[in-house]
DNA sequence: AAATTCAGCGAACGGCTGTTTACTGAATGA
DNA sequence: TCATTCAGTAAACAGCCGTTCGCTGAATTT
């Protein structure tokens, strides 16, 4: 897994060969079929790695009990000090995310939208019932992670782009600007 | 073109075949030289045609000078019959736009920067200049286009896995509520 | 009318692909 | 201790790949 996740730094998993795993290993063709059955059975199991860390990053970060502008900083470092020590894992959810492969589409489909459960039911005590039906709640939410990856792919080209740290930073004050808005927006949900 | 834009309905460019496509045409391989140099020069011109319908779509979308929530019903209306006219090119630009081609990946980049600009200078004179400062209405223009790449995608995805229009009445609403919650933040910028 | 550009042709090139087969030796468990 | 699982092997299979070559006929230009 760890040798077709730098394979797949520069090429998207539909056209990865299974020869070329096996060689970037160091073993014999047929030696593939003893742990996967197919090369997007693979790459499934790429998608739970890969989401399974940021998942345990994004849940320390809503349990952090701070106000807005805190919150906002902390959940921005975190993407950023996650996406600099797995690029390889974002950068494969990104281009799978859309990618050429059912199955592994649907995987982080699937994961994502548990990733926006777990947002809405995090926000859900913090807002005023009467104004935030569940559907709000859950528009809110998948805005949240969406932005997330948005922000996540932001960073890996930045790094990718321009090793030095200025474009980081760019990137980070977008980002928690378009938080802020969005916070400002939820504040005044609905009170015309 | 069209024959390259059918094959990658469910494929990513980087395991697209030269022969494939031109089997697909009726032709010999090595006509396909005649056109283009390589797999990634179609990529780019598939590029420039994807985006360039779009980009007429979003600047009449910019010209309406509706108020907020007229403004957001027609951009949403207005995207989703994109997506249902040209599925293909916007699949494509989703795909592609993280995919394994470099060269691929910096088009549709630069192109959706040129969008960014016009949102921009769109935006510009409605919003107040003193609370607006030009890296702000950058960072807005960006979230503006980013949410809207989103959204295309959304409805792509409503209508591959449910050709009934139900799923996509859903993403429309929830889009259209995104998009207001956006204004509502955007109308109480640093008005602490 | 002659010359030139153009798009396409068929054939060939070495090289790489996924998959199956039967076999091997080490680790593991009863 | 003996049987079984496990991970890996080499070899072979047919088939597709990108690319180059020289040639052809139509269209276009001069």
């Amino acid at each position: 897994m760890d040798a077709a996740l730098r394979l797949l730094e520069d090429q998207s998993l539909s056209s990865l060969g299974l020869r070329e795993v096996t060689r970037a290993v160091g073993v014999a063709p047929a030696a593939f079929y003893r742990h996967f059955r197919d090369l997007s059975d693979l790459g499934v199991a790429l998608v739970e790695e890969s989401l399974g860390s940021l998942h345990h990053m994004i849940n320390a970060v809503l349990a952090g009990q701070e106000g807005d502008e805190e919150r906002i900083e902390a959940a921005v470092d975190a993407v950023a000090e996650h996406v600099r020590r797995y690029p390889a894992h974002i950068r494969f959810i990104a281009r799978e995310r859309h990618g050429g492969v059912r199955a592994v589409r649907e995987a982080i489909a699937a994961e994502l939208d548990r990733f926006a459960d777990e947002v809405a039911t995090a926000f859900c005590p913090q807002l005023p019932a009467e104004s935030w039906p569940p559907e709000d709640v859950r528009m809110l939410a998948e805005l949240y992670v969406d932005h997330m990856v948005m922000t996540a792919t932001a960073f890996l080209e930045a790094q990718a782009d321009h090793p030095g740290a200025a474009e980081e930073r760019k990137v980070a004050a977008t980002a928690r600007k378009q938080l802020l808005l969005i916070s400002l927006g939820r504040h005044h949900w609905h009170d015309e």
